[in-house]
DNA sequence: GTCCCTGCAAACTCTTTGCATAAAA
DNA sequence: TTTTATGCAAAGAGTTTGCAGGGAC
């Protein structure tokens, strides 16, 4: 049985929730980096990561695999999905779906026992139809 | 407006295709790679990722971002869904989902023109259940 | 004092790209 | 002959990791 190592409480790990929960865009890793530099100039990316890493395996953030090549995390862990615009790349949230989805996770699939699921959506934001 | 580029067949793009098709678990560009060097042992990695882009922007093949870091490929492109397994990665089709999930892509989304939605199921396979 | 965490830099993985040559049309 | 596609190798982006020193408890 893997033993679990006691996390200490370090003051870059609680800037950098604190700055994750700030925003609201689901930063990627390097965008959160700077946002956490201007608090602790010293700070490493290799720091941000580490710790990224470790609060979601904690269940404290969810990392987000929404774009392919990065990833990008959010600060707040109440179920919701998102749904990313296709000519800028922002990510929104989506709070309200239809029953149906929202229970998604009970489905069942053969040969499986299902754990969860991801579900994003793309589409153009309302920005984007603007400048069109 | 952009001028389409008129691609010419080239025997590497079709023994890539061909291999695809043929496997069902989703490869890696990697993966694959190695079944198309059995027929063409001169090919190159740079060969397969851009012909599996080229493919892809058509629509003869999915890119798939299942598991966040590594690009997979699927030679079917009938609707249909993933579900991966959390604990040895393999990825298997699901046909046969509800309907209100079938017809998640018509979902209304505030602010947004809805062009698709992404689905993944995580879970655990029989066979890793088998050997625990 | 112990052991985890950090900063730094190097390494790693996956993917893309520049260039000269080969192949398709 | 013209233009696209290939093989090769180098470069790029994003992420992970080894190590010595610093900090939490």
């Amino acid at each position: 049985m893997l033993e679990q190592k006691v996390n200490r409480n370090s003051h870059q790990r609680e800037v950098i929730l604190e700055e994750l929960r700030k925003v609201k865009l689901h930063p990627t890793a390097t965008t959160l980096y700077k946002l956490v530099c201007k608090r602790l100039p010293k700070i490493s990316l290799g720091t941000i990561y580490r710790n990224l890493d470790l609060l979601s395996k904690r269940g404290v953030i969810q990392k987000l695999e929404v774009n392919g090549s990065t990833a990008r995390y959010d600060g707040n862990t109440d179920r919701h999905y998102h749904i990313c615009c296709t000519n800028c790349g922002r990510i929104d949230d989506i709070y309200h779906l239809s029953k149906e989805l929202i229970n998604i996770d009970s489905t069942k699939i053969e040969g499986y026992v299902v754990e969860g699921c991801h579900m994003n959506f793309y589409g153009i934001c309302s920005d984007c139809r603007e400048n069109q």
